[in-house]
DNA sequence: GCCAACGTTGGC
DNA sequence: GCCAACGTTGGC
């Protein structure tokens, strides 16, 4: 069992839609970022589970817990010529982006923001998100980290 | 809205 | 393969 951290913008998919959504599961379309693909493809697993971390909103922080309920296949959305996501470079029999799907385990009482994430960071040592110039949208979590911060989360 | 940080692109 | 230009992310 891996752990991980999966960035979103609330304005666009919120905990909140994840939760309200058919099944309470959600595809993770439209990462187009090497890094962060590769680890959708190559490390996500079946069960893993997520941070669901709300970005680029006031405060960012993170919101809930999710979980992997079907391991990668390619996104749709690279072939789709009107959809924002379409890579040209891109073919069916030569996908390049690929996608997972989350299943909503639980929403916490309270959004843990960022500054208290930074705030933790004298006791949890060094967590990937904070690092400096960081704009991963799927990053793994130590699972010493996942058990503290999840701790200090409920 | 600004801008630092970083990834990607493309000319050479 | 280098690197300047450009685009994007995301906190502030």
């Amino acid at each position: 069992m891996q752990y991980w951290l999966m960035k979103t913008e609330p304005d666009v998919f919120s905990i909140d839609d994840l939760k309200n959504a058919p099944g309470q599961r959600a595809g993770w379309d439209g990462v187009r970022n090497y890094q962060a693909r590769n680890f959708m493809r190559d490390g996500m697993r079946m069960g893993d589970q997520i941070f669901f971390y709300h970005s680029s909103c006031d405060p960012p922080g993170i919101a809930g817990i999710a979980e992997v309920c079907k391991e990668c296949y390619p996104d749709p959305t690279q072939f789709d010529r009107k959809s924002e996501y379409y890579d040209p470079k891109a073919s069916s029999a030569k996908p390049i982006w690929y996608m997972v799907e989350v299943k909503f385990i639980e929403k916490f009482p309270r959004l843990v923001t960022l500054d208290e994430l930074k705030n933790l960071q004298a006791k949890l040592g060094d967590f990937p998100l904070l690092k400096r110039g960081n704009r991963l949208s799927v990053m793994p979590v130590s699972p010493a980290h996942w058990k503290q911060l999840l701790k200090f989360c409920k």
